[in-house]
DNA sequence: GCAAAACTGTTTACCTACTTAACAATATAC
DNA sequence: GTATATTGTTAAGTAGGTAAACAGTTTTGC
């Protein structure tokens, strides 16, 4: 073996080894979603929407008169835990739990105007902040990479 | 107005709308990271690392010696939030925090040969893992994605 | 030389975003 | 009409962190 290497090594340890983790497809992608959120949240400010209640609210707004078990299917959550967000939103009142006559375990979520409102102004935020973060990104590049993404999403049975 | 569309709306509300959340980068990379660590934890089953221990035990292992702090920055946490993580790795005998007689502050990571074992044993179940999930992504697009997570990544001025 | 500042590992308390298991109310199946 | 399923909900637990403070130990600035 060759001494000269190896005594570089004990101390400076500063070798600029690429590990395998940086070849793993999980490991940059929860880096990059980290990044990303990260930045969603920091667009958003103090008093404004998590990434999971933006989330719950686009779908209300999309789907009006959705149930919560449909909404935590769409998300690719357990409904127990859908039950703090929509919570949330009811308290900020962008949205209503209404009755449903023909089915008295259903409660329809319908967004408020209020609600409607909030929810157009945040996506306006949210789009401004991801074309800001990915400005990096060509037109086709982003198109790429949400079809990789999507594909990556099917993978998982239970996530519809 | 027509009224032969809005009749059917108030019952079905199975709209095949597409909401604005599918368009966002960052809901569908929220998406395919959980699940991919879905399929991790389920290919590396009860006794496994879970994918945050993994990533520490694989930079000690790609840098003998490390401390701490470095390894807090590569992982882009802070050193607070390691510490349990190496206190488990310590606990499982894959890594031992030795003395650096330089520097009294700092506990030099090793990894024992029990961890160099279990961490080549659990990259080659990791890389199956990833392999499989992402069996219908060609190499190029493997490649294109790696590509653009790394991009994405570095757009966070803090994790290294 | 030496006080001030910085760095390291650690503990503690907290937070977010879930899951699992149970439950009552209600609806559907047979 | 009983058995089964579904809905929303609570309670308890888990995973993976952060922020603030601390003692012990260097390093800086002069």
């Amino acid at each position: 073996m060759a001494p000269r290497a190896a005594a570089k090594q004990i101390k400076t340890d500063t070798t600029r080894v690429v590990s395998d983790l940086e070849t793993l497809i999980g490991y940059n992608m929860k880096r990059a979603y980290v990044a990303i959120q990260k930045d969603f949240r920091a667009a958003l400010g103090e008093g404004g929407l998590s990434p999971r209640t933006f989330s719950a609210l686009s779908l209300v707004v999309a789907h009006p008169n959705i149930s919560q078990s449909s909404l935590a299917r769409m998300l690719g959550i357990e409904r127990s835990g859908l039950v703090a967000i929509i919570d949330e939103l009811e308290r900020r009142n962008f949205l209503t739990r209404s009755v449903v006559p023909d089915d008295r375990r259903i409660q329809a979520l319908v967004a408020t105007s209020d609600g409607q409102l909030a929810y157009h102004d945040t996506l306006a935020t949210v789009q401004a902040h991801e074309d800001r973060l990915l400005a990096d990104l060509s037109a086709s590049d982003k198109e790429t990479l949400m079809q990789l993404l999507k594909k990556i999403r099917l993978t998982d049975k239970e996530g519809l």
